[in-house]
DNA sequence: GCTAGTTCCTGTCAAACTGACAAAAATCTA
DNA sequence: TAGATTTTTGTCAGTTTGACAGGAACTAGC
């Protein structure tokens, strides 16, 4: 008999990556396909073990978010928002998953049938309504994971990460219908977004659309919290709860 | 060499709790004092290690929540709000923390001096501004858990969950106040929890009270979610960021 | 060039909400 | 019975919201 009485049990650490950015109008989730067993061939989140013992946690999923997504990381908000360590959601072992909520402009279309497993952009929908089957316990992630944003949209400026550099003021309402799955007044929308100091600034230049009225291009203003905050209309909010 | 290329390390699973509860008017947190080292002395927040391989992480919380702080468990909000798992913040090699945060009703006084270490409720105000010293990144989950805690206040019916089964519309302003650090009109605020639908409901007798004229009673309502949202004016809202 | 079609932007108006404050109601104390 | 104290009910002006009308700026088709 030793003289130690008890040590706690280890864990595998992962991080996984919920990327979301706006794909035609409409959410879309970054999914990979899976190499390796368990769940080979199955679409997964980006996402892994830490690699080596002294890695940061959120370091990790910069690297992941570069090394899975291949996207420009520093241009991206990430933000830890769930751990999920649930005994048996991986059958290797005890695997705690921190996950990570990332938001992306809309992107080049990535060039189809690259080396990389041709998984991609999914929409949100199919994947919440369950018509994709995911590897471990990735829809509920998800579905956490939109939940989180869908609520960052209301008191932070996060809507303006899924822009790029400059947009219109459409192209921010687009994100909040397509994010909260509602349709809103343009006309209050514009008078909403314009009124909230530090939200969006004027960016020079009004050019767009091949048709109709050239809008405005704004870019992100300072402040990252808005005050008064976006207002979600009672039936979006009550869909989810 | 063996034909196994490599394998993830493995890290700690401990899980941190934030309970808060007030006294005197005042936000105070748990502490509790450590009995082995490393920080053997030091206050901490009550927590521990996943007993066996096999327990679940909220179960770990639930666990440590009635050995660590002998709480009536069932009462209790306990919501995960942060991950700490930063290398070398625990002599003892990679230890990763899961911080839940926990409301507490005001409990009858702790007989002063029991068995336990009579470390108990702390002034958040005296570990928030470092007068107290914590054992490792202890204040940093405290003052994250208080943030999440003032952001709830506004959104969701959590302030009734710092009362006891009935209380004043008093009882709930003092709730306000001293988490968010600041005082609110009186009337204002009557009018405003009144109005807003199923956030508090009547409570039949209406007494309490040494002086003055006494108080309705009302209990916590049925939505957790406040629509509209109570706002904390502009000068709290940006003290913190 | 003119008209129709489309999109963006500016207004308007009533209803609801907010912040500041007055004053009445119900109790205890002196 | 006269404060003192605390809870509750109002009031009032300014702001925000939701719903909707209509003008402005541009493209496409004739």
């Amino acid at each position: 008999m030793t003289d130690d009485p008890w040590v706690p049990p280890v864990v595998l650490l992962a991080v996984d990556l919920v990327i979301l950015t706006l794909r035609e109008s409409r959410l879309h989730v970054l999914l990979v396909e899976r190499g390796i067993d368990p769940y080979k061939g199955s679409l997964a989140l980006p996402g892994g073990f830490l690699q080596h013992d002294g890695e940061d946690i959120t370091a990790a999923a910069h690297r992941e978010l570069s090394e899975e997504a291949d996207l420009d990381v520093e241009a991206l908000s990430l933000e830890q928002f769930g751990v999920y360590g649930e005994p048996g959601r991986d059958p290797r072992g005890r695997v705690v998953s921190v996950a990570y909520l990332a938001i992306a402009p809309r992107l080049p279309e990535p060039s189809a049938g690259t080396d990389a497993a041709d998984a991609g952009w999914q929409s949100a929908d199919s994947v919440l309504l369950g018509d994709l089957e995911l590897a471990f316990d990735h829809r509920r992630i998800i579905a956490d994971g939109v939940e989180r944003a869908r609520v960052k949209l209301e008191h932070s400026a996060l809507a303006t990460a899924f822009c790029g550099p400059t947009f219109t003021i459409t192209d921010l309402q687009d994100v909040y219908e397509a994010v909260w799955g509602i349709s809103l007044d343009p006309r209050n929308f514009y008078r909403k977004v314009q009124k909230t100091e530090g939200f969006i600034v004027p960016a020079g230049t009004a050019r767009k659309a091949a048709t109709g009225r050239p809008a405005r291009l704004f870019r992100s203003g300072p402040c990252t919290v808005l005050r008064p905050p976006m207002t979600r209309p009672a039936e979006a909010a009550s869909v989810k709860e």
